[in-house]
DNA sequence: TTCGTATATCCCTTGACACGTATATGCTGT
DNA sequence: ACAGCATATACGTGTCAAGGGATATACGAA
């Protein structure tokens, strides 16, 4: 499995993770509420469990299952620069803004990494 | 394909778009910053461009490709709920606070969705 | 101990998808 | 028109993970 992206790129994973943010919840909860088959519940847990995403105690017989933090930080942490993308990005406002002369800081409109390697025309 | 998740899982999309995160980028300019073979990239972006998170214009004979917000702030909007849940959730800060007596509003601890199921003994 | 409930694991099949390699398409300058 | 580069697509293959169903394990109540 690995990476914390192919952990929720299963939709019922994620399911899962968003009916434990209220609170805990044990295994026949879950597969109540999901209407999802018992093993597939088990077994999304389990891969939940080995990444990092949910611990779990033992009450009687059932397991009671939360959410653990630090995964999904991870993915916010991936999400931060582009956050930065788009917020100096808010597009065609940035275009209005442009227009009346705004002219933030350093934009990336014509910022070109590798300059000077166009070797023909522009085209348009 | 479908969801954006299941898009962003794959490792060598996410270094594209890292890689885009900075400025436009030519296929090849991709190909060489990333080591990979020019099918692979310029298949993986086939399916960034599907899935809305790149866009390209044509320069000559090469196309630049550039991110596009909104896939990734769809990814953002999910995981905003789970924001709230660990920032409320600051763990073992949060005992302490707790036993300095904070008692901020309505915690996670002893909330149970499903408040009186419990059968037997309560264990440990 | 025997039964019932809760959960985990096993086996098997099926379907995606990523990759490599080869090839097609398109554009440019001569 | 031709050669060369940049990019896209097609095809065949291997891998891996999800789902269904059956079964195993663990615990509790009687």
């Amino acid at each position: 499995m690995e990476s914390v992206f192919e952990i929720i790129a299963e939709p019922n994973r994620r399911a899962i993770l968003s009916l434990l943010v209220s609170s805990q919840q044990s295994v026949g909860e879950i597969e109540r509420q999901l209407r999802m088959p018992q093993p597939t519940v088990s077994k999304h847990l389990r891969v939940l469990r080995d990444a990092g995403f949910v611990e779990s105690t033992v009450d009687a017989q059932r397991r009671l299952y939360r959410l653990k933090p630090e995964p999904l930080q991870e993915v916010d942490a991936w999400l931060a620069p582009f956050r930065r993308f788009w917020s100096a990005h808010v597009d065609a406002l940035e275009r209005h803004l442009d227009r009346m002369g705004h002219d933030r800081m350093g934009h990336t409109k014509e910022v070109q990494s590798t300059p000077a390697k166009r070797q023909t025309r522009r085209r348009r």
